[in-house]
DNA sequence: CGGCAGGTTGACGTATACGTCAACTATGGT
DNA sequence: ACCATAGTTGACGTATACGTCAACCTGCCG
């Protein structure tokens, strides 16, 4: 992933965001590190539905906290696909009983990918650390 | 005062006021049949203290009926600087008093220009009736 | 390697908002 | 007539938002 312009979060970082409740695209984008056009596509991907004001977006707390629990989910590795599918739960499952065995067994599926790709690695390593030492000692040509 | 143009009105005739709590500039001025500009200005005078969302200004409900009673005051034929100060008191006194003790004074005021100026048109329609008697009847030079 | 999918970003034309500096209109007073 | 005031509006440069059409990057798979 790449940088995001550094004057575009240096022009932001006064956003006090407990005072507020109303948000631009800017205001969010520069809070969190984001693009804005990221924010459009994350509302292309039904994502996101912030309220428009004329044409303009304006993001309310709640549109705020479910762009961090996106974010969120990226960082643990889930795809947006997978973000998208948890939080229509969260909007249409009151109890919330639902939602948590989504989870549950997102969470497992990721684990178990994880999981599987540490043992790879650690296969790779253990093999180089041979060869290495294979070529270390003068042993059989490989 | 001159007409505003009427594309901007046929644009936003179909604003639903009703069901929103948030409007913009535009969505404001087109309801209202002012302009944009002419809202800008009341908010310089200090008439409206909207929000802003980055630059932008969003208006609540709030800010919508005060600009309502801006008009209203106007049409009323008080000027912006006692519709101003009238506000401010609206702003200030939870209990009404002194805004209504000033609402007297400011009708009582204009009620009494508007009597004055009744005065002097009767007198001055009079006074032409008895020239164009005098003028009919041939009788000494004016 | 190439192809694919997912995710992000860019280019760009259009629209609207903004603030500043004036200009215009209407009214009243001298 | 001129001047002052109140109220509105215009011109204009700047900034940002918007949506559309691509392009780019990354990782994975065959």
């Amino acid at each position: 992933m790449k940088n995001m312009p550094s004057e575009k979060n240096k022009k932001n970082q006064i956003v006090d965001s407990d005072a507020k409740d109303l948000y631009s695209i800017a205001d969010l984008a520069g809070e969190l590190g984001i693009s804005t056009r990221t924010i459009r596509f994350y509302e292309s991907k039904n994502l996101l539905s912030p309220e428009r004001v004329g044409n303009t977006r304006v993001f309310r707390k709640r549109d705020r906290a479910r762009l961090l629990l996106i974010l969120r989910g990226k960082r643990l590795g889930f795809s947006l696909r997978d973000i998208s599918e948890y939080l229509s739960l969260y909007d249409t499952d009151e109890t919330q009983a639902h939602q948590l065995a989504l989870l549950r067994t997102k969470v497992d599926e990721r684990l178990e990918l994880l999981e599987n790709q540490l043992a790879d690695l650690r296969t790779t390593i253990t093999e180089l650390k041979e060869i290495r030492e294979l070529a270390r000692t003068g042993a059989p040509d490989i």
